[in-house]
DNA sequence: ACAGAAGTACGATCGTCGTCAAACTTCGAT
DNA sequence: ATCGAAGTTTGACGACGATCGTACTTCTGT
């Protein structure tokens, strides 16, 4: 039983881009997934977001947001659960994730 | 003499919109060009940034990055000057600028 | 009046990115 | 063992955007 969900690469923290999570970011997709993650308590998996792609897209918008280093991925039975890397992007952006979940960046994206 | 130099339309801060001001800080020259300016004491014509692109292009993303609002254009002479609206972004997203001039973020921008 | 400096406008090109459908894989439950 | 749920992978397609050269406009200085 080979694991298909052998965890995907995670970049460090010390390697995180800012042009890269700009990328990232740019797309209202993805800077919904970021909002909803932010918002929530627990981490959620792919499927339970509320966005009007279909899988396909939504794996490649997730797979997007890993690379970034925005969330961490990791597999429970069959769902890709998904956690925002809240600190770390704190650590290497200050206030960047602050600008954009909080005030009028988040109303708006809502 | 019909003046070409009639101020270009520059929106209001209540028109301001994340997703066209991301869209404008996501180009690195771009960026640059607001991070030249954030640095400067004084506004800055257009031909002395240092971007490597031809006029039309520069052209382009002095266009892109007036009509999302983080720049402010006025004519002196033949010289477009260029400012930095910095107090207004600063109220309608606050933080934002901040998280992409200072820190880490700025100098891999330079 | 003319030449040059500083930009603008206009197409054209070329790459990249978001999107989807279809086929596939993996795991859990029955 | 089988079926369905949850994602992934792989092309293909279409749109948008960064770029450039060329031609054009406007102002300044001489």
């Amino acid at each position: 039983m080979g694991l298909m969900g052998r965890t995907p690469p995670h970049p460090d923290v010390s390697q995180f881009d800012l042009q890269q999570v700009l990328e990232a970011l740019v797309d209202p997709v993805r800077r919904s997934i970021v909002t909803q993650l932010d918002a929530s308590e627990e981490d959620l998996a792919c499927g339970t977001f509320d966005i009007a792609v279909s899988k396909s897209t939504a794996t490649h918008h997730f797979k997007v947001l890993r690379e970034a280093g925005l969330i961490r991925q990791y597999y429970v039975g069959t769902s890709r659960m998904n956690a925002l890397r809240r600190a770390e992007m704190d650590e290497a952006f200050p206030g960047l994730l602050d600008a954009l979940t909080r005030s009028r960046a988040a109303a708006l994206t809502r």
